[in-house]
DNA sequence: TGAATATATTAGCCTAGGCAAATAAAGCCT
DNA sequence: AGGCTTTATTTGCCTAGGCTAATATATTCA
């Protein structure tokens, strides 16, 4: 806090120099709107969208074993949970095993083909990711991450 | 690139250090997330949701005032605008005007309502993103902003 | 135990964006 | 002028998520 710019002001931007288009937000939402569409696109051989693509990621990382938790997990509404899970099932994907002590809920699990596909997706995800980090050195990245973070956290 | 961390690696995730939680993408997602549902809860008592709140901002930036140059500038789908646009002429906000040369287009405007409640959007937006960007220097602020539109033009 | 409450999932209805085809009006070209 | 291409918008159909109510189990607790 020793710079006099620094210390004067206390919120990042004020009615002058707000710029919607250029700020942290708008930017924000046009990267990740870019690297969502570049995810898609890089799925799109395997047939998996972005949207499966972190369903399947939580349950192979054993982030959450059932639609409740998924939900919970990353702020997704419970009907939709239902219908992914339907869809991925189907696709031949995901597994809904019977839980033996509690009859509500369903353990997913990955199927041998959600097990093969698992690090193509990883494989894909990475390569986007560096795509647009390209340049970036390690110390700018482990920043960026640590910016994020703190933006969580304050929400 | 002196230090020999950076210097020797030229991609930020690889196979071993990948975390798709912890990573950029992950984080932005999450990150992008919790604005955009800060916002739409901001602009609520105004009946305002947040992609209505591009769209104006847009037309009153004087960055597009047509339905195509919206469009072209945000990657939205021109169907998807047509109701858009629909919707906020019917709530009052913008205004469909003949354009004098070209009969396959309108110019848009906002109305008086949508002049009027056009600081109120910008002040949200601002208090928004200063909540997320608490405890962030000006000199942290402006690194982020390079950080993501470094990003933007690798995408 | 048995009633009240909490939890997990599902089904129905609504909204909204993506895509493709249709329509209309310019612009161009010879 | 007349035809070909491009541009701008609109419409219909499809998919997918959000919200609410319904259903089925668990859990709690008096």
């Amino acid at each position: 806090m020793s710079s006099t710019e620094t210390a004067t002001r206390k919120e990042v931007y004020d009615l002058k120099s707000y710029d919607p288009k250029r700020s942290i937000g708008g930017l924000l939402g046009r990267v990740k709107l870019g690297m969502g569409a570049a995810l898609d696109a890089e799925l799109a051989p395997l047939d998996i969208t972005g949207a499966q693509f972190v369903i399947l990621m939580s349950i192979a990382l054993g982030e959450a074993d059932s639609a409740c938790e998924l939900c919970k997990g990353i702020s997704y509404d419970p009907g939709a949970m239902t219908r992914m899970l339907d869809r991925l099932e189907r696709r031949g994907l995901v597994r809904r095993v019977a839980h033996p002590n509690d009859r509500r809920t369903s353990n997913l699990e990955l199927t041998a083909e959600g097990k093969a596909v698992y690090p193509k997706l990883r494989a894909s995800a990475m390569k986007v990711l560096n795509r647009f980090l390209h340049g970036f050195t390690q110390k700018e990245a482990r920043q960026m991450e640590s910016f994020l973070q703190r933006m969580l956290e304050n929400g």
